[in-house]
DNA sequence: GCCGTTTTCGGCCCGACTGTTTTCAGTCG
């Protein structure tokens, strides 16, 4: 059983928990436990072998115990129980704006309600306006809630979500007094997907900016609006809220409002034992009843009244940040400015838009001082994939770009097929007159999860193989990621040598953050592409190096970030361990 | 149910907003 999949469970167990009235301390447990294992890179199966369950953080005895169930069983009592008194439907129902669990039970036990359908059908029939708490509004605002997850319940991927956020920052500075203005949430997180975008400001016409903001082009619709907080819902379907704050609070409210959750919980639990209140307006002390303020304009000043250095918004997922903080212990994140390179990247030659010189000269304006050039192989017909005559053709418009372009060097490089049996689609002699190898894996996606992990090692095996692209195959929210043993791969990355890409394209940004962490861990060092298909691609480096600073990962765990000759002697060095092999 | 630089028992983040109330419960981020 997956890691997601027992998240789910506990995260049910949880929710249906609260539903029933238990203890809000100990649904919060179930819910901790859930996101712990959401975000864990191990397999819990494997975490059970090698150590205790215990020593994932939120899990204790109770929960430990169920995980062992669902590991040996596929299914947990508890929860098969709490099933049937709750129908699985009222998961729906939760997710309805205004609707929580107090709602739901209330709904079932006077009503009978248990899916949306029964619920929209009372609302509009004016049945529940006798309920306790409940009134004609109410009604009204619920059918609203469910006409809005029906259209607009979708996450969308971060570079999206970053040019919605930008076209809105953009118009919002031409036609509002707006003063400091930053995004906050999940986009400043860099979280994968986004589901709404925060923006923060301030200003000295509070009321001004949020009429203009309702009135952006961009804007198709309002959810709410009020003199501190207006949400609307964007051209592309996606909700933006937006909140004026006070100069002397904005720091108070980035970090309020950056969260995530789990992190600000972690925070504040920490700064009460220290005798000291986080709130979105400032950081405060509490002596004997009175309270004094330490700080609140810059977000750092939340953190230093916690005599905490700043953690980068990457890094706030309660996933050890603040206990490394505490020791000292925080990593210096690689940054775009570290990034030298790009080492995966296509042309006209294969499924490209921009030719050789074309790539070149664009990378060179990003401040690059070298790029790779990996056209596919011949079995990718559908992306025009360069045989073995047109791969040494190539060297000619390698040789006038290399001469066109100044003080920039190009690699020759292929992105290589591996195919099923594990073996390259260009014989090892061809490879290796080529300065840059990357592999990676384009058919049979549904293979089973031996026959893929061990089709991955057996290419990292060759000797001419430096980097594997794109690891797990996935696209955000299209297509899932190979079924693979992720910790084998890794060990055999860290055995043969070879660097495993965080490719920075937003539907893919694979590895993932947790799997990038890990591989640092085990000693993997990895590269960051951007597997451009046309110059204009190239700036989705920030994406894969947001990926990367998510994964804790430091410029010297990114090859890409090293001196061209410093890059081609440690992939020499590498490729001569795997021959000796 | 979890956890320990005040604790192996007794705590567990914080405030705004909304609609329904007449002092507050529920939801949200």
């Amino acid at each position: 059983m997956t890691n997601a999949r027992i998240a789910d469970v506990l995260s049910q167990i949880g929710t249906l928990l609260e539903i029933k009235g238990e203890n809000p301390f100990k649904v919060r447990a179930y819910e901790r436990a859930a996101e712990a294992v959401r975000s864990l890179s191990e397999e819990l199966s494997q975490i059970r072998e090698e150590n205790d369950l215990r020593s994932v953080a939120g899990v204790g005895a109770g929960i430990g115990q169920k995980i062992e169930e669902l590991l040996d069983t596929g299914e947990c009592k508890h929860h098969q129980e709490l099933l049937e008194e709750f129908p699985a439907s009222v998961f729906d129902m939760l997710r309805i704006p205004g609707v929580g669990p107090k709602t739901v039970k209330l709904l079932l036990e006077r009503e009978r309600i248990s899916t949306v359908e029964e619920l929209e059908e009372a609302a509009a029939a004016g049945r529940l306006r006798g309920l306790p708490g409940m009134g004609e509004k109410t009604e009204q605002e619920m059918l609203r809630g469910i006409a809005r997850v029906r259209e607009y319940s979708k996450r969308i991927n971060l570079g999206l979500a970053w040019s919605i956020a930008e076209a809105v920052m953009a118009q919002l500075r031409e036609q509002a007094p707006v003063d400091r203005m930053e995004p906050a949430g999940s986009l400043r997180r860099m979280k994968e997907t986004i589901g709404d975008i925060d923006i923060l400001v301030t200003s000295d016409h509070p009321e001004l900016v949020m009429e203009r903001f309702l009135a952006l082009d961009l804007v198709s619709d309002v959810v709410a609006h009020g003199p501190t907080k207006s949400s609307v819902v964007t051209e592309g379907g996606i909700q933006a809220d937006l909140r004026v704050v006070k100069p002397e609070s904005f720091g108070a409210a980035l970090q309020y409002f950056t969260g995530s959750k789990q992190h600000n919980v972690k925070l504040r639990d920490f700064a009460v034992r220290h005798h000291i209140r986080l709130n979105e307006y400032g950081a405060f002390r509490i002596e004997g009843g009175e309270e004094k303020r330490l700080g609140g304009r810059l977000e750092e000043e939340m953190y230093a009244a916690l005599d905490l250095p700043m953690m980068p918004p990457e890094m706030r997922e309660d996933q050890g940040e603040i206990e490394a903080a505490r020791e000292g212990g925080l990593p210096d994140l690689v940054e775009l400015s570290d990034i030298r390179g790009d080492l995966q990247m296509h042309t006209t030659w294969s499924d490209g838009r921009d030719t050789v010189e074309g790539m070149a000269r664009a990378a060179k304006k990003l401040g690059y001082r070298y790029i790779a050039l990996t056209d596919h192989s011949p079995s990718q017909t559908v992306a025009n994939g360069l045989s073995v005559d047109r791969l040494k053709a190539r060297r000619k418009e390698i040789a006038a770009a290399r001469k066109a372009v100044k003080g920039f060097t190009i690699l020759e490089a292929t992105e290589v097929d591996i195919k099923r049996d594990g073996s390259l689609d260009y014989p090892d002699e061809l490879l290796a007159e080529l300065d840059f190898v990357i592999a990676s894996v384009h058919s049979g996606w549904k293979m089973d999860r031996a026959a893929m992990t061990q089709r991955i090692i057996e290419a990292m095996g060759d000797p001419w193989v430096d980097c594997i692209a794109h690891p797990t195959g996935r696209l955000i929210g299209q297509r899932e990621p190979f079924d693979v043993d992720m910790e084998a791969i890794l060990k055999a990355a860290a055995k043969f040598g070879v660097a495993m890409e965080i490719n920075a394209y937003p539907d893919r940004l694979d590895l993932k953050d947790v799997h990038a962490r890990r591989a640092k861990d085990l000693g993997v060092k990895l590269l960051i592409n951007t597997d451009a298909h046309a110059a204009d691609a190239l700036p989705l480096m920030r994406f894969g190096v947001a990926t990367a600073r998510r994964g804790w990962l430091e410029a010297g765990d990114v090859l890409n970030t090293l001196s061209v000759s410093q890059l081609r002697s440690r992939l020499r060095r590498a490729r001569s361990r795997r021959r000796a092999k």
